[in-house]
DNA sequence: CCAATACTAAAGTTCTTGCCTAACTATCCA
DNA sequence: TGGATAGTTAGGCAAGAACTTTAGTATTGG
């Protein structure tokens, strides 16, 4: 079956771009508007502005306009379900690990008092 | 400037399907054939083992083929590239967040003994 | 008011993804 | 040996993603 998880699709695919990760690079350092997101990319401002609608979509960032300037911040909560779904995988085979690592100690004891198998 | 990554890029966007999670969640209880991934997948074999392409190239799975069988296991570390560039921005927003408290608890005491400013 | 600034909207191009079917190769087993 | 099983390769197609340029709409400040 398979696990129907939208919010993760987006969010992974919006950190799947290096553009998109820099903006939320130089957002984990304190809000900013629309132009200073978009001056260090090699790209034009309606393509920065993509960007930032996909990120905005995965809900990374959120953003208000005042005035003409649209000031972006981070979503702080936003990384955390990425994060739950790697340490979800890593406690995962961690636990299969020492499942194994039990297994492979029966096997050692094995024939010392019990010597019966399947 | 761009912090140019493409492991990142690779990894992430490998993560963004759930094709590919699903297949990468099966792989951390366990090694699988390639027909064991793909058969809980609404897509044809094929079209399964492209996805497994895109895992292995972002280094998510290995796999190795025995007589006909194509063994496929998860890469246990590759997870952590990820894991670590999520702590990393988690890192710079809290100290963030902690220069601005740090500045709030100045503003509150300015003007006791010292009301100096720059 | 008028021009510069900051962003937004629309439309089109190109490249990549994700899927399919069909055909093929390599094992395994009776 | 011959058929079933497991995987692989190739080719094609439709949809999406990432850009572009062009042409707007608000604001701001002289």
């Amino acid at each position: 079956m398979l696990n129907q998880s939208p919010d993760l699709d987006r969010l992974f695919h919006a950190l799947a771009d290096p553009a998109r990760r820099a903006m939320v690079e130089r957002l984990s350092r304190g809000p900013a508007p629309v132009s200073e997101l978009a001056r260090p990319l090699p790209m034009s401002l309606p393509a920065a502005m993509q960007h930032l609608g996909v990120l905005e979509a995965a809900g990374l960032v959120r953003s208000e306009k005042t005035g003409r300037v649209r000031t972006c911040a981070i979503e702080p909560g936003a990384l955390s379900l990425a994060e739950q779904w790697i340490n979800a995988r890593r406690v995962e085979w961690e636990r299969r690990l020492d499942r194994l690592g039990a297994y492979l100690k029966t096997l050692e004891h094995e024939g010392e008092s019990d010597g019966s198998n399947g």
